[in-house]
DNA sequence: CTTGTTATTGACTATTTAGTCGGTTGTACA
DNA sequence: TGTACAACCGACTAAATAGTCAATAACAAG
C-alpha cells in the first residue's frame, strides 16, 4: 500500500511551490523543510538527493496535466478538435496552477531534463498516438511524432505567456481563437 | 577606444563555453578563470558580479546572431521570403555554434532573463518592423509583433532540436523544407 | 510485552563558491 | 623621470549548502 505521509506531501507541495518561484539553485533543501514544517532529515530520508526530489516532481506533475487533459480527448473526434481539446486543457491548467508551468518551463530547459525521460513517460505515448492518427489520417504533417508534441507543448507554452501579457483584456477568447490558428496551422498539413 | 584585453577576450570565451557545457550553476567562477588561463581577481575586475557575466554574454551572443541573420534579409523581398531567410540562418547560425544554442536555451529559460531585457535589444527592434510589416500587408497573423519574434525563436529552437536528431539522414534537406512549413503555418495568416 | 521497522528530529560537517583585498606589474603621457 | 591609472595576481574569507548521523518516537505484528 502507497500511503503517503503528510510530511512527504508537504514537502513535495512546498518544494513545487518554492522552485517556481525561486528556481532550483535559488531554493536550498533547508529552505524547503522549513516551509514544509518538517525537520531536514525527512526530506533525505523520502528523497535521497536534491536531483531525485525535483524529479518526482517532474514526473508527479506531467501525469497531473496529461491524466487532465488526455481524459477530455474523446473517441471519434476530428483531430483538430482533440489537438484544440488537448491545447485548451493545458491552457486552462496551467491558469489554474501557475507553479506547474513555471516548475515546468525551469526542468524542461535544466541539466535534469532529457528527452529519454520524457519519452518513457506512459502518457507521452498516449500523446504520441494521437499525432500518428492525425498523420494517417492525412491531417498533420509527416514528421516524428514526438516533434509534434513536443512543438505543441511549445506552443501551448508561448500561448500561456501571450495570453498572460493580455490577462486585463476581458475580450481575450479572440485572443484565444487567433492562438489556436498558430497551433493549427503549424501542425495541419 | 574599446580596446578589448586578450584576457577579457579569454575569459568571455571560456565562460560561454563553461556555461553551454554545464550550466551556470555547474560552472564556478574559479574554473572559469583557471580554464581561461587568468587569475581569479581579473575576472571580477571586469564583471562585478557572475551575473553580470552571464548578462553580458548574453547581449554579445544575441548581437551575433541578429548581426548575421539580419544582414541576409535584403529590401523587397516578400515577406516569406524574409522569414525563411532569418530562419534557416538561424539554423546555420546554431549548426555552426552550437555553443551559442545552449547557452541562449538556458538563458532565455533563467532567473537572468526578462521580457524587458529582450525588448530594449536594439536588433530585436528590427525583427519586430519585419513582422509588423509583415502584418500591414496582410500576410501575417495580426498578433503582437514581440510575440510573433519570440514565436519564430521558439519554432528555430524546435527546428534545431529535430535536424540535430536527424544528423545521420544525408537528406535533410527535404526535412528542413518540411520544418520551415510548420514555421509559415504557424505565422501566415 | 517484545521486537523489528519506519518516521522523525536537528545538530553537525565537509565542501564549495562568489566575491575581496593588498600588493605588483605594466603602460601612457606630461 | 615621475605619476597616475588600469591590468593583473592569488591567497583569503565569510557564507551557504547538500547530505550525514546518532538518537528518539511511533507503530505494527507476533
Amino acid at each position: 500500500m502507497k500511503t503517503i505521509t503528510k510530511k512527504k506531501q508537504a514537502l513535495i507541495l512546498t518544494a513545487k511551490s518554492l522552485f517556481a518561484k525561486k528556481g532550483f539553485y535559488g531554493t536550498p533543501t533547508a529552505q524547503i523543510a522549513r516551509d514544509a514544517g518538517v525537520s531536514n532529515g525527512i526530506l533525505f530520508h523520502y528523497f535521497p538527493t536534491k536531483e531525485e526530489l525535483i524529479k518526482t516532481l517532474y514526473i508527479d506533475i506531467k501525469d497531473d496535466i496529461f491524466k487532465y487533459t488526455l481524459s477530455q480527448v474523446y473517441r471519434g473526434a476530428t483531430i483538430k478538435e482533440s489537438l484544440y481539446t488537448l491545447w485548451l486543457a493545458s491552457l486552462e491548467w496551467y491558469t489554474e496552477n501557475p507553479e506547474d508551468f513555471q516548475f515546468m518551463l525551469q526542468f524542461e530547459n535544466s541539466p535534469y531534463y532529457s528527452e529519454e525521460i520524457e519519452r518513457s513517460h506512459r502518457y507521452v505515448q498516449m500523446a504520441i498516438s494521437i499525432m500518428e492518427d492525425g498523420m494517417n489520417q492525412g491531417q498533420l504533417k509527416a514528421l516524428d511524432p514526438l516533434f509534434l508534441v513536443r512543438l505543441l507543448s511549445a506552443l501551448v507554452e508561448r500561448s500561456v505567456f501571450e495570453l498572460n501579457r493580455n490577462s486585463t483584456d476581458s475580450s481575450n477568447s479572440t485572443l484565444q481563437n487567433q492562438l489556436f490558428d498558430v497551433v493549427w496551422g503549424a501542425l495541419a498539413k
